[in-house]
DNA sequence: TCTCGAAGTCAACGGTTGTTGGCCTACGAT
DNA sequence: ATCGTAGGCCAACAACCGTTGACTTCGAGA
C-alpha cells in the first residue's frame, strides 16, 4: 500500500527530540558519559525508545555527527582576505550548533569518532584548499596546517573555555589567526 | 641479591609498575576506557592494588598528569629564533612521553583533566609568556594564540594520528609554525 | 463500534564498572 | 624456629551500563 498522504507519523516528534537531547549530551559529556538513559531522560521518553528508533547506541551517534562544512569557494571571495573570510566562516561554524563540538570531544576518545574527523577531512577539508589552487599537489599538507590553527582555537575557546580564548572578541580572533591561516594556503614553501 | 639498603620496599616496584601502566592506558583511551581492571592487567597485579596504592581511580589519575612544562627561559636563546625553539621545545615535549597525550585526550572529556589544562595554562604557560616581555599585560592573551597553534598541530599529529600531520618532517613543523608563533609572541597588536 | 498495528511503558537481563574486606603467603626481626 | 606484618590475591558487593521482550495505550480505518 503504497499512499501518498502520509501517515500521521507522530513518532517524528519523539525521533527529533531524542536527536536533539543526543546532540546536546554528546556534545558536553563525550561518548561514554552521555548514557542512553542520560539523553532518554533528557528527550523525555523511555531509554528504551532509544533503541527502537535508532537500533543502537552506535549507531545514534553516527547520525548526530554527520556534518557538513561547506566551505566556500575561492572565487566567491576576494583574493586578499583568504585568511579573514576562512576564519570567520568557521568560527560561525562552531557557533551556529554544537556538532564541531561533539565531533573534536568524542574525536578524541571514541574510534568511531576519530574516524569520522579523519574521513571529514580528507573528503571535505582537502578538497576545499585543493580548489584555491595555489598548490594543488601539496593540499593535505596545507589542509592540515589550515586545521591544526583553526582546530586549535576552537579546543581552547569551545570546548575547554579557557579564560582569554572565550573572551577574545570575534574580531580579533580574526584579524590574529586570519594572515596565518592566509600564509598556510597561499604562501609558497617556506 | 645483596640488600644494603635498610629497607627492601618492594612495594616501590609495583607501584611503578601501575603507574606506567596507567599513564599508557590514559593516553590510549582516554579516562572512562581506561578501566582500573586494564590498568591491572598491563602491571600483572591485581585491581585492588590499584586502590591500595592510590586509593581511588581518580587519585591515580591526578598523579599521571602532574606535568612541568619547562618552557626555556627568553634569555636562554636568541631573539630572531623565539619562534622556532619554542616549537622545537615543543615537538620534544610531545614525543618524550605520553603525559601531554594524556592530559589532552582527558582534558577534552572529563572534568578533573579540564581542570588541569586550565590551571597548567595559568600557571605555567602565561607566566613564561610574561617573562619575554614585549607586551607584559596582553601575556594571556598571546599565551592563548600560542597554545591554540601548538595544541592544534598535537592534536592532529599525535592524538588524532591524521596522515600529512604524522608524515611531515620536524623540521618541516617548525619552519611553517615558527613564524607564526613568533608573530603571536611578539608582534604589536594586529 | 470494533479491530489492529503502531507508540510508549515497565521490568528485567547479562555484563562491566569502581571499590571493599577477608584470606593467604612470604620474609625480616626476634 | 617462630612470630608479626606487609604485600598480594580472591571473591564479592552495589551501582550502572546497553539492550531486550512483554505488556498497555491509543488513534485511525473498516
Amino acid at each position: 500500500m503504497s499512499d501518498v498522504t502520509p501517515r500521521p507519523r507522530r513518532s517524528e516528534a519523539t525521533r527529533a527530540a531524542i536527536l536533539a537531547a543526543a546532540r546536546e549530551r554528546f556534545a558536553e559529556d563525550g561518548y561514554e558519559r552521555a548514557t542512553v538513559r542520560a539523553i532518554a531522560r533528557q528527550a523525555h521518553i523511555d531509554p528504551s525508545m532509544v533503541m527502537r528508533y535508532f537500533g543502537s547506541k552506535e549507531e545514534l551517534f553516527s547520525q548526530v555527527i554527520d556534518v557538513k562544512l561547506d566551505i566556500p569557494d575561492p572565487d566567491e571571495l576576494a583574493a586578499e582576505d583568504v585568511g579573514t573570510t576562512i576564519v570567520g566562516y568557521f568560527l560561525d561554524l562552531w557557533e551556529r550548533d554544537n556538532v564541531m563540538v561533539t565531533l573534536l570531544r568524542v574525536g578524541v576518545t571514541h574510534p568511531a569518532g576519530a574516524a569520522r574527523m579523519r574521513e571529514v577531512f580528507r573528503t571535505q577539508v582537502v578538497p576545499a584548499v585543493e580548489r584555491f589552487g595555489y598548490d594543488p599537489a601539496d593540499a593535505p599538507r596545507r589542509a592540515m596546517l589550515v586545521s591544526s590553527q583553526i582546530l586549535g582555537m576552537a579546543l581552547l575557546r569551545y570546548v575547554l573555555r579557557i579564560g582569554p580564548a572565550a573572551e577574545m572578541s570575534r574580531a580579533d580572533v580574526i584579524a590574529w589567526l586570519g594572515p596565518t591561516v592566509e600564509r598556510y594556503i597561499t604562501a609558497p614553501e617556506p
